[in-house]
RNA sequence: CGGGGAGUGGCGCAGCCUGGUAGCGCACCUGUUUUGGGAACAGGGGGUCGCAAGUUCGAAUCUUGUCUCCCCGACCA
């Protein structure tokens, strides 16, 4: 992408209505604009790392056996009515009438739909175990929206749909979603630590959170100190096998947040700080197929209520929480895994031929080879596209130049390290071909 | 919902107390000189001052109402 063509409105102020760190990069790298409160437009530059979190997510979801789909947005509040849930969930539900003076919904979560969808179609034991997920839009009318994405009212949300014939099969649904996570949250580069959670509105007694460590986190964290050499990456996940071991593993350890937190009745030694939730699992057994009536015949010939999970990954969140979790005071710092750009190719003198001429060299041979990079070729000063390049914290910065064509090499700098490594052309093309 | 604050060119703000027809910085456009860490000079465009009533010869400024946004608290992926 050539930068002149693209849309990159950047701000060099700090925006006054920002707070915290990642919602204040967010505006000032022209990744969102809010449209109004706690709901975000995406541009460019923000929907391309969106989607690069949205892709982890989902092969993590498919590998682990989740099958994709897609569930509307707007609900008819029926099914809500039949659950119960239409008087439980309260205010924080946006509640529409259509033309027809029909009760609608604008879908917080999809226990319901989802449930209905199996009760119409599923019958017999042997079409489960069933994940089902989607990645859609959610809305919750929160009472205070702040923190940019982080808590907005209108966010995107994968969530995915266990259905099991009994309660030990369901929690081997649950121990694939739950390492699933692991792997999810660790190839973002981000420390993700499940913690015991109350299980809130949605119910049932086996429930984690998956909260990311940053100081501007919402809820107080407590740890054990065993965690800091947990690495979720080195134990192979094989998803057909039991996965216990490695849930045990993780849950073994005390880890808990605030709310669930108990002084009498924990290590001496934690460690305390603060943390972002970013994913949240649950099972749940039957409550909602009682309540809706999704049941299946057994191989005994019994009819019994099928056995639930719901499992939820804040997408949009996931950014604001990577942001938080790697920034310096010059700008974001992008994880490789889900920068909008792998490099930015810096042209310091549009107007000198030479110059120009190698960077469109470069810039054909990256894109041929299907590296994304952000071409900055635009005619604004050698400090201002720094500055700018900083800001959206692209992995790598190829600084191309006059001075150091002289001399046959540019230069190669890393974002996360600062690093700056002068070398030629063709060894540049190749490292970031590599 | 309780408490606090703010709405004035795209952004950040001043002006309001003490009414007289709107200003500064950045950004934007043109030109010239510049060009390796957010350039300089000159010229230029852009605002019915959130909205609505009211007071007044006259309202950004005073009064009332209303909408929106932000911050603190209770609640949440």
């Amino acid at each position: 992408m050539r930068l002149s063509r693209y849309f990159l409105p950047i701000i060099k102020e700090t925006p006054s209505e920002a707070q915290i760190v990642s919602h204040r990069l967010m505006l000032r790298a022209g990744m969102i604009r809010q449209s109004s409160s706690g709901i975000y437009s995406w541009l460019p530059l923000g929907l391309k790392a969106l989607k690069k979190v949205e892709a982890i997510v989902r092969e993590e979801q498919n590998a682990a056996g989740a099958i994709e789909m897609l569930m509307p947005t707007i609900q008819s509040a029926d099914l809500w009515k039949e659950s119960g849930r239409y008087d439980d969930y309260g205010a924080e539900m946006l509640r529409i009438t259509d033309r027809h003076q029909r009760d609608m919904l604008y879908g917080p979560t999809n226990e319901e739909l989802i449930t209905d969808i199996f009760r119409r179609e599923v019958r017999s034991y042997k079409s489960l175990p069933l994940n089902m997920y989607h990645i859609q839009w959610k809305f919750r009318d929160e009472i205070r929206p702040r923190f940019g994405v982080m808590r907005g009212r209108e966010f995107l949300m994968k969530d995915a749909y266990s259905f099991d014939v009994s309660k030990e099969e369901g929690v081997k649904s649950y121990n694939r979603m739950f390492v699933a996570y692991l792997r999810t949250f660790a190839r973002m580069g981000l420390k993700a630590i499940p913690m015991r959670a109350d299980t809130g509105p949605i119910g049932g007694d086996l429930s984690h959170e998956f909260i990311v460590l940053a100081d501007t986190g919402e809820s107080e964290v407590f740890f054990d100190k065993a965690f800091d050499g947990f690495d979720p990456m080195a134990e192979k996940a094989e998803f057909g096998a039991d996965l216990q071991p490695i849930v045990d593993h993780w849950t073994s350890k005390y880890a808990a947040t605030d709310e669930m937190h108990d002084p009498e009745n924990c290590p001496a030694d934690l460690n305390e700080g603060r943390g972002i939730e970013v994913g949240h699992i649950f099972f749940f057994g039957d409550k909602y197929s009682k309540a809706l009536g999704a049941s299946v015949q057994r191989s005994d010939g019994e009819n019994t209520f099928v056995q639930m999970g719901s499992y939820g990954v804040g997408v949009s969140r996931l950014l604001g929480a990577i942001i938080e979790a790697s920034h310096d005071e010059n700008g974001i710092i992008w994880p490789e895994s889900v920068a909008p750009f792998k490099v930015g190719l810096i042209n310091m003198r549009v107007d000198d031929e030479a110059c120009s001429t190698v960077c469109e060299d470069i810039y054909s041979q990256l894109e041929a080879a299907g590296v994304d990079v952000l071409y900055e070729d635009t005619n604004e000063r050698a400090g201002g596209k720094f500055a700018k390049m900083d800001l959206i914290g692209l992995p790598w910065q190829l600084v191309v130049g006059p001075r150091g064509l002289k001399n046959g090499v540019v230069e190669l700098k890393n974002r996360a390290s600062g690093d700056r490594i002068e070398m030629t052309v063709e060894a540049a093309v190749a490292k970031l071909t590599a």
